[in-house]
RNA sequence: GUCCCCGUAGCUCAGAAGGAUAGAGCGUUCGCCUCCUAAGCGAAAGGCCACAGGUUCGAUUCCUGUCGGGGACGCCA
């Protein structure tokens, strides 16, 4: 999972031997000078017709021929109509009309729908791989919340999407390196530090707060606080808990003898490490968010989700290992390269008193930025005192994942960020045109295009329909814990498959309502149970056929699949990968999981018609082969399609009779 | 004020690169288990794809504007 490897690959499918079937009567045509270029497979447009009376497949194809073969669509549509038929060699096709204003509807031979099933149980794990990536090296950052406080469910909603992209893309032939960057540094460290420490000091009251914590919610906090303590510090429960595990320990309980936080000098002297005695890189600050990324490791792991690489914000001030300040560096690069100015200002210091001096100035507007990654102004990178802001560091920190060398660069975002995109992605133009000054032979065609933002819109989370009372920003104070354990069913894994799965049911850039009382339920409100149920129903025929004593043959023959239905189902095997391909262009996972749906509806359809005179297990040999076949690659679909989403796709269902009790 | 996203069935939402008669779930109405999981399936009803122009063989899709809803605009991170 870590590797910047694609994906193994399945052999070419259905989709594509037909695209290469259009493509070699193109190539006729070119030879026999009806069409002026030949065209790639892969260019070749084909679709499912919505009428099963359109054949299995269509193409527009001539709408496009027919400019430059200087005809009308019709005309160029017979003409490619002959061409298919010429260069059939392989029988792909039983039939190629001309359909409406021009386009072709291809009806296969049965053996080539058929084949969907063979291919894939020649591959089946690795059925739906497509290379459509083409081995682009891709950067995918994402979740990045600060460690000063739990995760809550629009992280969550990020995380999710990110993971599941992640898959997708791998799968799609994309080289992905997932990454979360960690701001451990700055004033909102500090104040986690100094909201720890005054609880650390506060024992007799911290003791009986955590009590009466205890039942209560970790983020609001329902007791006193300590005597000092800060009023924009951290106010949720955790930080106490922190505290309380520090105070165990005689290197944090030493913290509490300082006399004051804002004694900077006595810090120095009481920690000769950190020399100017900053509050954010002070030993209870650094153990705190250090404490706090476990909680998110921890929260993250409830959702099957990792990462590559935790990129710590501190490496890039060079605080780490006497590392180099990549930071600085940075800002004096951009300025030699006069992308950046120092400039006489006004701002205001840590406790918000106005500051007089000359702070250096990233250039966001310099006449040469091209208009979509232009700034409204100019941004401080360093602050009349010398502080970098967030800002620098985050051109730092692009600046070396260019140096890492990835062809690509996504970032998903809570949309409230949205204004920081162009600024972002101005700075990504900036740094290509710095690195080809400074004669880095990668950056000749470095642009701002080569950021992508993906923005994910709140979740608006609702119980039974109404929403849960939450503060002035929704989901901003309901953990991402939280809602999984209450969603969490007898079930351990229930709670991580429905949020995720829910979580995939919007794309990316709409409102998600998110209702927990039907991600708990285990009816058709819920679309997890669904298509899980499909997964399951499949498994329970192929193990009653073992039953039966007709369990399932490899190499078994297919040519007794003959009803409609069934080659529906095949052509929809077929169409996998390119759903795959799709979701992962688009980066739109949701529509992996909308596929699956159908998916899933269309064998329930199947196996109940079938119930009465269609059954898969029958007394007819062949052809109950042939069905299992069919049912072991639906399974195998639908089991690699959930796993692209990282949601189980059990044998099973499990605790069938609890669950369906309804809850009190 | 400037900018971004969204307006599709009663509700919640799909509709990739413009294509054929507009799709699903929920809700409503009516049906379907002697038999592979009824946690399922079938059918009916439900639409000026917000509105007005434009681009072309063709627009729910692309462009412009109007109206309506949501959001962002710090020497914060």
């Amino acid at each position: 999972m870590s590797d910047l490897h694609p994906a193994p690959l399945a052999p070419a499918g259905l989709y594509q031997r037909v695209r290469q079937l259009v493509a070699d009567a193109i190539e006729i045509g070119v030879h026999e000078g009806f069409f002026p270029d030949a065209i790639a497979p892969s260019q070749v447009p084909l679709e499912r017709p919505r009428q099963a009376s359109h054949g299995d497949l269509a193409t527009n194809l001539a709408f496009s021929l027919a400019k430059v073969a200087k005809s009308n669509p019709r005309a160029v549509a017979e003409r490619l109509i002959a061409l298919l038929k010429q260069a059939d060699t392989h029988g792909l096709l039983a039939a190629a009309e001309l359909a409406g204003p021009g386009f072709v509807n291809l009806r296969l031979a049965a053996n080539a729908w058929q084949s969907a099933v063979t291919d894939v149980l020649h591959t089946p794990e690795t059925y739906g791989n497509n290379r459509s990536g083409a081995g682009e090296r891709v950067l995918l950052e994402f979740v990045s919340a600060n460690p000063t406080g739990p995760l809550h469910v629009g992280h969550g909603r990020g995380a999710v999407l990110g993971d599941a992209l992640a898959r997708v893309l791998r799968a799609s032939g994309y080289a992905v390196a997932t990454e979360y960057y960690v701001n451990n540094v700055g004033n909102q460290i500090g104040k986690l530090g100094e909201s720890v420490w005054h609880w650390l000091r506060a024992s007799a009251l911290r003791q009986s707060a955590l009590a009466t914590w205890a039942q209560g919610d970790p983020v609001a906090f329902p007791a006193g606080f300590p005597k000092g303590f800060p009023e924009d510090g951290y106010r949720g429960g955790y930080v106490a808990q922190i505290a309380e595990t520090f105070a165990v320990t005689s290197e944090y309980a030493a913290a509490a003898h300082q006399a004051r936080w804002d004694d900077d000098a006595a810090w120095a002297v009481a920690e000769p490490e950190n020399a100017e005695g900053r509050a954010d890189n002070r030993r209870v600050s650094i153990a705190a968010w250090q404490q706090m990324l476990l909680r998110i490791k921890a929260d993250l792991a409830l959702l099957g989700i990792g990462f590559d690489r935790w990129f710590s914000e501190r490496s890039l001030h060079g605080l780490e290992n006497q590392g180099a300040n990549a930071v600085a560096d940075c800002a004096k690069r951009l300025q030699a390269a006069k992308w950046a100015y120092e400039q006489e200002s006004v701002g205001a210091d840590e406790e918000g008193e106005t500051l007089h001096g000359r702070a250096v100035f990233f250039r966001g507007t310099r006449e040469d930025m091209p208009a979509r990654f232009l700034d409204s102004k100019d941004r401080v990178i360093l602050r009349s005192d010398g502080r970098p802001t967030y800002f620098a560091a985050d051109i730092a920190y692009h600046d070396d994942k260019l140096a890492r060398g990835f062809d690509h660069l996504i970032n998903i975002l809570g949309a409230d960020h949205h204004g920081y995109v162009p600024r972002l992605q101005g700075v990504l133009q900036a740094l290509g045109d710095l690195r080809r000054q400074e004669g880095d032979p990668r950056a000749a065609r470095w642009t701002g295009d080569r950021l992508e933002v993906l923005l994910v819109q709140m979740v608006a989370l609702l119980r039974d329909g109404k929403p849960v009372p939450m503060g002035k920003r929704s989901g901003e104070f309901v953990t991402l814990r939280d809602v999984i354990e209450e969603v969490t069913t007898a079930e351990p894994s229930s709670g991580r498959n429905a949020v995720r799965f829910l979580f995939l049911m919007r794309k990316a850039d709409a409102q998600l309502d998110f209702d927990l009382e039907i991600a708990r339920r285990t009816s058709m409100d819920n679309p997890v149970y669904y298509v899980q149920y499909g997964h399951a129903r499949l498994a329970s025929v192929l193990s009653k056929a073992e039953e039966a004593g007709q369990p399932w043959q490899a190499h078994a023959e297919l040519r007794s699949l003959a009803l409609d239905d069934e080659r529906n189902l095949c052509m929809i095997l077929a169409e996998f990968p390119e759903i795959v391909a799709r979701a992962a262009k688009a980066r739109e996972p949701h529509q992996l999981a909308f596929w699956l749906l159908d998916t899933c509806r269309a064998f329930h359809a199947y196996y109940t018609r079938g119930k009465t005179d269609a059954r898969v297990i029958s007394d007819d040999l062949l052809l109950t082969q042939a069905r299992l076949s069919l049912v072991l690659a639906l399974k195998h679909v639908i089991h690699n399609g959930l796993q692209l989403l990282g949601v189980t796709a059990p044998d099973r269902m499990q605790s069938l009779q609890e669950d369906a009790e309804p809850t009190a």
